[in-house]
DNA sequence: TTGTTATTTCTATATTTCTAGAAATATGAA
DNA sequence: TTCATATTTCTAGAAATATAGAAATAACAA
């Protein structure tokens, strides 16, 4: 992963309900969920949650695929440990800023 | 930290200058850098970089202290932790995300 | 006090992102 | 094909963020 890319990765956490649905994403687990659901369970406009969810595809968070009608979204657990690894490794040279915590990403 | 800080710090960090400015902080250590100086080695204007500082100074990830006519910035790697801390606890479930890996942040 | 350096505030403009209704498209069922 | 459901694209206005020049403020030195 790359500067910008870790950025496209934070921008896309960093917003309120696109963390909401990364996190609804994260509990449904591989499974994943139809936007339709995510929409309902939010209470966000189709087109509004479609740009949200555009975004994190694009960030490499979310995945997609499709089952008969349904668009199942499911959340990319590497891309996000791609990201947190970028920061430790590339913001906080290594464990550097966790003093005697070592690191999970190794 | 709650959701709302976990964002701030997100967007602080979601920035091409602001995550330069951070890592040349985390790069500088404790002894932290000058406005001035970051600014020479960014080439950003003062006042682009102060609006930036101020948002990462509002997001807790960076301190400032005063030293004569020089105000002093430094990272603070607390904030930076917590906020990983929390995207591991509150997004991916504990290790949920990191099978096989354990945490940094326990 | 006067001057110099460092930073912030004020201000305005430019750009990007967010929101969501309406229309279009895609899939499968009847 | 016709209909219902699911999602995306189009569109546009609203809101937020980014940029930076100029003026103001703060600290210290002479």
């Amino acid at each position: 992963m790359n500067k910008s890319e870790a950025i496209q990765a934070l921008t896309a956490l960093a917003h309120d309900t696109r963390l909401d649905v990364f996190r609804l994403l994260v509990e449904a687990g591989p499974e994943g969920l139809a936007i339709g659901n995510i929409g309902e369970m939010l209470d966000v406009p189709a087109a509004t949650l479609n740009h949200h969810m555009t975004l994190m595809k694009q960030a490499g968070l979310v995945k997609c695929m499709r089952a008969g009608r349904k668009l199942i979204h499911s959340a990319d657990y590497d891309r996000m440990d791609a990201m947190l690894s970028y920061l430790t490794k590339n913001c906080c040279q290594g464990s550097a800023c966790f003093p005697g915590k070592g690191s999970a990403h190794d």
